[in-house]
DNA sequence: TATTGTTATACTCTATAACTATA
DNA sequence: TATAGTTATAGAGTATAACAATA
């Protein structure tokens, strides 16, 4: 890999050459640990583990049609919802019915019930990390999300299989 | 991103409310996740482990003088990086010798082979991640790798003990 | 035969416990 | 006795393979 000599950036140029910043992955994945623990006991205080609280989030934003398509939009494996599912079919947080049309799939959608958790648990999440972006000027924290919007859209385009697929 | 109803917090104040972006860990675990798998071929490349990786830039950063705290600086459980510091040892990547004051402990460092690969693979991700960010304004941008070095430096100090330790 | 959901199994990663050596 | 490192073991999380129901 030689030459890294004529380019834009050239982050790291001589032999001893510290890079200007850490690398974004080094930053974001540790960041995204931290921010699932936070999370965590807001979630155990309303009785839903992490992935209860993604298809609670996923269901609200569209009904969809079957459980591996549910999987898939939230990044899991098709055969890791499924306790989840039961689980909050349960409690009456969902619906999940056979597709009249076709009895192999399940109509997924979430009931008033679990609408209602789904927003509380939300507000109170949103809620600690706001106060975690106070401490920024408004002009960066705009655009720290709009960044990150923009890259979290782009990479669950890519979720698995990539180009080549 | 915008002025909700009356109160302080309040992201989801009645019952239909949607909030108005999502969750700063929905988008930034996934995200994580593909930055990931995007330095996989990088790294691959260079017959580096992910671990591997994040010890030959801990150990660019400042030498350290005991492998549980370069496990801890990481966010790796000491018993994790051995094989690790194996393979690196033996690939003359890095010095792990007893510290002769106290015969236990291993003082770790980076040669000059370890610290131009590292430098080289790190050239080659970064140099990915800036054509990731190209695509935004100067100001986004810098608003986002700004709050994002905050956040995670502040991530950091809290790795996993937390308050009552 | 193909597909959805489900269950059972195996694998990977990570954390805990037990052991060796130094102090 | 206490600590650093190592090894062995067990656990959590995840993916793969086999199965039943429906088309």
């Amino acid at each position: 890999m030689g030459e890294r000599a004529g380019g834009k950036g050239a982050a790291a140029e001589g032999a001893g050459e510290r890079a200007a910043r850490p690398d974004l992955a080094a930053m974001i994945v540790p960041l995204g640990r931290a921010l699932m623990a936070a999370e965590q006991p807001i979630l155990d205080a309303h009785g839903l583990a992490m992935w209860a609280y993604a298809v609670l989030l996923r269901l609200d934003t569209t009904p969809i049609r079957s459980q591996a398509a549910l999987a898939e939009a939230i990044g899991a494996d098709k055969t890791r919802i499924i306790a989840v599912l039961d689980d909050l079919d349960a409690r009456g947080l969902i619906h999940r019915r056979p597709d009249p049309d076709d009895r192999r799939v399940r109509l997924l959608s979430l009931t008033p019930e679990g609408r209602r958790l789904r927003d509380a648990v939300q507000a109170d999440i949103q809620r600690g990390e706001e106060e975690l972006l106070a401490q920024f000027p408004a002009a960066e924290r705009d655009g720290f999300v709009r960044v990150l919007r923009a890259l979290s859209a782009g990479a669950s385009a890519t979720p698995r299989g990539t180009a080549s697929g």
